[in-house]
Formats: structure tokens, C-alpha cells, sequence
DNA sequence: CAATAGATCATCT
DNA sequence: GATGATCTATTGC
């Protein structure tokens, strides 16, 4: 289950990538909602997004961190490093090792086949808090970062 | 504890 | 040629 996001808009936000315009990486933050937009980044890590604003429009949300529920074994397999749960996912790199997400799925259907995500705690209530956004230097403060609140999952 | 450093490379100027 | 939507290890109080 997701515990953490943010979103990147597009023009106006300066930390998006989407901010200059359309360029060869960010191309599907402008095509229409429901597809991955997933970049490499930091010579090292990959980070997810789904498009989130209409067609012609940019717009995403990073996908940050989440609480494992199904495959956790193949999550420890993937990420040797981790000795406890909430170290799987818990940052948007971590998540995609997590997950074995890299950018061959970049541009893909999200709303079609296995990446459809659902809550199996079967509609037990949470709150989402906003807060600032994390590990930018631009627009930082705006409160673009959502959380599950009291989640033990969500970065640091 | 908190702060800093280093890894490492695709992307954009 | 610089930078970055990160992470881990290491250093310094």
C-alpha cells in the first residue's frame, strides 16, 4: 500500500521536471494520465511517477515510499541491504529496487495489467497529511508531499 | 544523535 | 561541464 507521494506539476513548478518544457525524458509527463513516467537519477537510483494531468497538460506523482503487504520475500531478495521491514520501501530509489522498477517501464498504462496497486487492509480508515516536499532544492515548501498519517513506512 | 561525503551517469545547457 | 524528485557510510559533537 502507498503511504507516501508527492506531486510535480508542470510549467510553473520549478522543481519538475517538466518546468522548461517537453524534452526527450520528460515527454510522457505530458501525454495523458495513468501512464508511468519513470527517470534515473543520481547516476544510481530510478524513481516512479504516474502522469497525472491531461494530455498537452504536465503533471505526476512520485511515488515515495510503501507499507510492503504482498511479495515482501522477493523485496528482501531484491534489497539485501534491508534488515527491517520499512527499510524496503521507503524512499522512491529503495521502492523501485523494492519493486524491480527501471525505466524499460517507462511510459507504460498503469491502469492496465500488474501495476494496478490495491489496498488489501480492506478499506480501514487513514488520514493524509501535506507537507513539504523533500530532497529538492526548488519550491521545497510547497506542500505537495502527502503522507499516510501515522505511518511507520513513510521516508525520513 | 546530526552533518557531510561519496558513489556515479543520464540529461540538459 | 554541471547538476540532480537518492541512499548509505562515515565523520564529528
Amino acid at each position: 500500500m502507498i503511504v507516501e507521494t508527492e506531486a510535480y506539476l508542470g510549467l510553473k513548478d520549478a522543481a519538475s521536471h517538466a518546468y522548461c518544457g517537453v524534452t526527450a525524458r520528460n515527454k510522457v509527463m505530458f501525454g495523458p494520465p495513468g501512464f508511468a513516467y519513470v527517470y534515473f537519477i543520481y547516476g544510481m537510483y530510478e524513481c516512479v511517477n504516474v502522469v497525472a494531468e491531461r494530455e498537452g497538460s504536465a503533471g505526476a506523482v512520485l511515488i515515495r515510499a510503501l507499507e510492503p503487504l504482498l511479495g515482501v520475500e522477493l523485496m528482501q531478495i531484491r534489497r539485501p541491504g534491508a534488515k527491517r521491514l520499512r527499510d524496503l520501501a521507503s524512499g522512491p530509489g529503495k521502492l523501485t529496487l523494492a519493486l524491480g522498477i527501471t525505466r524499460a517501464l517507462n511510459g507504460v498504462d498503469v491502469t492496465k495489467g500488474s501495476l494496478v496497486v490495491r489496498d488489501r487492509r480492506g478499506g480501514e480508515a487513514f488520514e493524509i497529511t501535506a507537507g513539504p516536499r523533500i530532497g529538492i532544492t526548488k519550491c521545497a515548501d510547497w506542500p505537495l508531499r502527502f503522507t499516510i498519517k501515522g505511518s511507520e513506512f513513510v521516508s525520513r
